[in-house]
DNA sequence: TTGTGACTGATAGTCCGTG
DNA sequence: GCACGGACTATCAGTCACA
């Protein structure tokens, strides 16, 4: 399982469960909308600041997205 | 802490952990030993796939390069 | 043994749109 | 509600000489 691909993952999972539309997410915390599409499909390579972001906006430890899926 | 700082500091700490020097573990994986400097300093904002080369050579987790530190 | 500034090609990240 | 594309600018990847 590709790292970027369990990122994605969990970066979806996460924002499903707070019931937020990748757009509305996206224009919440000021990352672009398609930008967060290519991320949660495991298309992109992001850097650590933008993670980062994730994370806060996640609310989550940045480790959490890196988690391994069961 | 930024997250940048707090990486760089655990990828050092683990590196002294192995007894390496930053160009002999540089040497070793292929990366160029002043960018291993630039990023045990907080000094670089790199990409998800370049942590998790050092993830590998470093043989820990993703997550764990995240860690908070105590 | 490591820190640092400067550099070039590659790609991160934004903004516009479509089905 | 999302995947995907084109075009663009800012920043990163990777390397070097030097201290």
């Amino acid at each position: 399982m590709d790292v970027l691909q369990r990122l994605g993952q969990n970066i979806r999972r996460l924002r499903r469960a707070r019931g937020l539309a990748q757009e509305k997410f996206a224009l919440q915390f000021g990352i672009d909308r398609t930008y967060v599409s290519g991320i949660e499909r495991g298309a992109r390579n992001p850097t650590v600041t933008v993670v980062q972001r994730f994370a806060d906006a996640l609310d989550v430890p940045i480790a959490e997205l890196f988690a391994e899926i069961e």
